[in-house]
RNA sequence: GGUCUUGUAGCUCAACUGGAUAGAGCAACUGCCUUCUAAGCAGUAGGUUCCAGGUUCGAGUCCUGGCAAGAUCACCA
């Protein structure tokens, strides 16, 4: 039983001895004491005067007198307001230490027999991975890793949109202008069809103005925005791609054959971000592949009367009653749209992979999107409708705005993750950290100190947050940062290495003898102890933050307690190993937390 | 216009799901490297938690109404 679990129970034990009232246990809940009042927990007692038929102050005041005669775990009490205090004993956390010491895989559950599938990254075949993807990469792996740490069985999934009308037109430009370009060692694969999407932009919006301009000289009396819209739509390049896209759902051979060549340089671009990212995919579903599924579910939906069809074909769901619009299902001529794909989608999903909780993490602008699958797929009986959570995020913004690939202002995720290990290795040269260090373990320290930099400043912040980055302004490596938490990580690991040249046994040991804990010692002690806690409110929430928050304050404690006391220099033998302990078990946790945020933390630096 | 999200120190973010005097980092200022890594520690200053009501013993947190920003409301994905 848990400490809190403990004292709550010696709570609703002492209502009825003190007050003779039934308080179950499931309604009293303790909370961490404020850092300013001694003790570690607070019962509050301002809601029970009613019950008590006390003041709070008294009610607090008997309460924590049984407490303290009735239960160990409670020495001492005081009573602020209607704030009950609970004052643990130092041998009770320093036992508690040793307990988790002993205890394997502490933080994470156990398997719970239950499965959830991850959908991230999702990325487009027509353009390089930005920092947009970084964010989504980043949240969505750390989430999967997070639900496995929850005790779920986990598949993370990547679904990617490697057809469509937008695809067409970066195949188009390359047709045109390409000249035959092929794959060299210069220009990684993505990058380079990335390029002929931001050409058919170009060329397009050419085309559209000379198209504009004759428009305006047949219609004078046409209104500028229906004659734009005209243009628009009929210039010649989005004509073409219409037509490609035509003959591409139609198998022909050489559109086909195109599209294979080039999709097959973009994954081989993306295969080698994914790897620079340190992210990872059980399986990948393309929409090639699914974009045909989900017309039974429309006939489905039909024969059920829960879909509705209009005179030109349409099928429609009328989602009025829940607050919502209609929504189109599939179009008058027979073929899919967006909603239709996926509806197929979460069937296959759960076909593939029968899962409890079904992750999609997809940007906030498709809100709307998912709260109609999910209301379309409980209203058609789907079991994992339940399960559906759209883990919504908010777009990173650069100060100029919005970024837009088309128009080339997006912060290059490649660019931006070497532009980060280049600084890392300027400032560990500049403090001369390198000593000692092969060249190959200063590149991984670069890549370490880069990536976890990045991934702690995309992680801790909320995702529904929507955030601005300055690409004048790189992340910081100093305050609360990933740089600070591996820092300090490499301090605990300093301290173990030269523990263990001296010979100092701490595993196993007895460390009763231990009374008095300086306060950043027993803090560090709480912090432990609340990782399984952290770790369950995480997966609860599906929020990496978090963790992130969580990794951060278990490095604070530990630069305080660097600072307050001697670690290897104390004289006592037995607080000596004590703390070389604490160290130990406080690095295996931020190890831990931190690889839950997809960090690695360095040994040295 | 409807719906959803966000609004906390100059800036970037927290706040244990309704609890005590709202906390960190950056930037500014002041101390601290003959002791285990100063990418650090300690301190000073900085707040009408967007505004106005309400519920409650108690509101940054819940409700109502405003204001501001963003997203969305396509036979696009």
């Amino acid at each position: 039983m848990s400490i809190e679990e403990q004292i709550e129970a010696g709570i609703a034990k002492a209502f009825k001895t003190v007050f003779d009232v039934e308080l179950p246990q499931e309604k009293i809940s303790l909370q961490p004491t404020r850092k300013d009042f001694e003790g570690a927990y607070t019962f509050v007692t301002f809601p029970y005067g009613k019950l008590t038929r006390k003041k709070p102050e008294e009610t607090g005041q008997l309460l924590g007198e049984e407490l303290v005669k009735s239960l160990d775990i409670v020495s001492d009490f005081n009573v602020v307001k209607g704030f009950l205090n609970l004052v643990i004993p130092n041998t009770v956390w320093v036992k508690t230490l040793v307990e988790i010491a002993e205890e394997e895989n502490f933080g994470f559950a156990k398997d719970n027999g239950k499965k959830v599938m991850v959908e991230y990254s999702s990325p487009n075949t027509n353009k390089p991975l930005h920092l947009g993807h970084l964010r989504n990469n980043f949240l969505g792996h750390s989430v999967a890793m997070i639900m496995e740490a929850n005790g779920y069985n986990v598949l993370k999934t990547n679904l990617v949109n490697d057809r469509g009308i937008h695809i067409c037109k970066s195949m188009l430009a390359y047709q045109k202008f390409g000249q035959g370009e092929e794959l060299g060692p210069s220009l990684k694969g993505d990058k380079l069809v990335g390029n002929y999407y931001v050409k058919f932009d170009q060329e397009y919006k050419k085309e559209v103005n000379l198209l504009l301009e004759k428009l305006k000289a047949v219609q004078p009396n046409g209104k500028d925005e229906d004659l734009k819209k005209e243009a628009e739509q009929n210039a010649p390049l989005l004509v073409e791609a219409k037509e490609m896209l035509l003959k591409w759902e139609n198998k022909d051979p050489e559109v086909t054959a195109l599209w294979e060549k080039m999709n097959g340089w973009v994954y081989n671009g993306f295969d080698q971000t994914y790897k620079l990212m340190g992210v990872e995919f059980d399986k990948i579903y393309y929409e090639s592949e699914t974009y045909l599924l989900g017309k039974d579910i429309v006939n489905e939906g039909l024969e059920k009367n829960l879909f509705f069809k209009k005179d030109d074909g349409s099928v429609w769901v009328d989602l009025s009653a829940d607050g919502l619009d209609e929504k189109l299902l599939l179009r008058g001529d027979g073929t899919s749209v967006y909603m239709t794909q996926d509806m197929g989608t979460a069937d296959l999903k759960y076909k593939d992979f029968p899962m409890e909780k079904s992750v999609y993490v997809v940007g906030n602008e498709q809100d709307y999107h998912f709260k109609v699958l999910q209301l379309i797929m409980k209203k058609l009986g789907r079991s994992y409708a339940e399960g559906i959570f759209h883990l919504s995020y908010g777009m990173v913004d650069l100060p100029s705005g919005k970024m837009k690939s088309r128009e080339g202002t997006v912060v290059d995720a490649d660019d931006l993750i070497n532009d980060m290990i280049a600084t890392a290795k300027e400032r560990t040269e500049a403090l001369g950290k390198i000593d000692g260090f092969t060249e190959e373990e200063a590149k991984v320290l670069y890549h370490n100190l880069a990536l976890g930099a990045l991934k702690y400043y995309l992680l801790k912040v909320d995702p529904k947050k929507r955030m601005l980055f300055n690409p004048e302004e790189s992340i910081d490596f100093q305050g609360d940062t990933g740089v600070y938490i591996q820092y300090n990580f490499a301090k605990m690991n300093s301290i173990l290495r030269k523990a263990k040249a001296d010979n100092i046994e701490f595993n196993g040991r007895d460390f009763s003898g231990i009374t008095d804990l300086a306060a950043s010692e027993q803090d560090i002690i709480t912090l432990i102890y609340n990782f399984p806690t952290k770790v369950k409110e995480a997966g609860d929430t599906f929020s990496p933050s978090v963790i992130a928050n969580y990794s951060y304050d278990l490095a604070k404690a530990y630069s305080k307690l660097w600072s307050e006391v001697p670690i290897l220099a104390e004289q006592n033998e037995e607080l000596k190993a004590f703390r070389v302990f604490l160290t130990a078990q406080l690095a295996n946790v931020l190890k831990k937390s931190m690889a839950l945020i997809g960090v690695q933390v360095p040994e040295r630096m």
